[in-house]
DNA sequence: GTAAACCTTCCACCACGATGGAAGGTCAAG
DNA sequence: CTTGACCTTCCATCGTGGTGGAAGGTTTAC
C-alpha cells in the first residue's frame, strides 16, 4: 500500500504520515524498488491508535513512548495507566484555571455594563484591577 | 527613565518591553542622545494595562487593537466589552472540550483498571475506541 | 509517447510569547 | 583610565503539530 492509499484509508494526510515517521511514531516503512513507501495494512491500526491517543489528549512524544514500549514486546498498559492519571490531573488543573479566568471575565463584563465611556480616562477602566495592586509607582 | 528602570518598576523584563514595542503595543519611545530608550512614567500604567489584559486572557494582538483605539482618542470600552464576551464564549467552549476529554480519560482509567496486560495483544486495548469506529478496513 | 496523478526529499513557515546570546556602544564610580 | 553595569541591534531558538511548495523521479492510463 502506498502512502496515498494509506492516507485515504486512514483519514490522515500523507504529509502527516511522513511527519509522524520523522517524529518516531512510525517505523521506517518498506520501500518499493523505486523508493516509494510501501505499507502493510497493520499500519492502519497503528495510525488509528495514534489518533485515538491524540483524542485522549496525549502528545506525540507520549504516544511515541507508548509505542516504543509496545514495539519492544512489552504491554504498555502500566505506562498508559500512569499517563492517563497524569493527564487527568493536568486536565483538572487546566479546567480550574479556565474557570478562574471565566470568573474574572464575568466580573469584567459586569463592570463593563456599568461603565460610562465618558469616564474612560486614559486606559479604559474596565480592565483596571481593583485599586492598589502595586503600592505606589515612585516617579524618579 | 531608561528601560532597566522601567523593567524594575513594572516587573516586566527589558526584553519583554522591547518585544511589546516591536509588536506595536508600545509606541516608539523617546531616545537619549546616545540612543537609549527614554520613558516617561505614564508608560508604567500602559505596561500595567497590558499585564491585566493578559491576565484576563487577551492575546497581545487583541490588546494592541484596544490600545490603538485608545491612542486614537476614542474610549475603547465598547470594543473591550465585545472582546470580553467573545472570550467568555471561547473559555466556555474550551472548558466543555476539556470536560469531554476528562470524561474520556475517566472511561480509559476505568478500562485500565480492569485490564489484564496479558490481554494486550498488538496495540494496547485500553486506548482502543469502542469497536466499529470505521466500518471495515478493506485490505486491497 | 505523453499527460496526469502520484511519489520522493528538503527547506521554509504558521501561531504564540517570549528568551538567549553575540557583538558592540555608553556611562558612572573609583 | 579602567572596570562593570547598562544599553543597543540583530538573529536564533523554544514547543507543538503540522502545512506549503519547489524540484525532480515514477507509474498508470490512454
Amino acid at each position: 500500500m502506498r502512502i496515498g492509499e494509506l492516507a485515504a484509508y486512514s483519514g490522515v494526510t500523507a504529509k502527516t504520515i511522513r511527519f509522524w515517521e520523522v517524529k518516531g511514531l512510525l517505523p521506517d516503512p518498506a520501500r518499493t524498488r523505486s523508493g516509494y513507501r510501501d505499507y502493510d495494512s497493520d499500519t492502519l491500526e497503528r495510525l488509528d491508535f495514534i489518533r485515538h491517543a491524540q483524542t485522549a489528549g496525549f502528545t506525540l512524544a507520549e504516544i511515541r513512548q507508548v509505542l516504543q514500549i509496545s514495539d519492544n514486546g512489552h504491554p504498555p498498559c502500566g505506562h498508559i495507566t500512569d499517563l492517563i492519571h497524569q493527564h487527568l490531573t493536568e486536565v483538572d488543573q487546566r479546567i480550574s484555571e479556565l474557570e478562574e479566568t471565566r470568573l474574572l471575565l464575568n466580573r469584567l463584563a459586569d463592570r463593563a455594563a456599568d461603565q460610562d465611556p465618558a469616564d474612560c480616562d486614559g486606559y479604559c477602566a474596565i480592565l483596571q484591577p481593583p485599586p492598589a495592586t502595586r503600592a505606589a509607582a515612585i516617579e524618579p
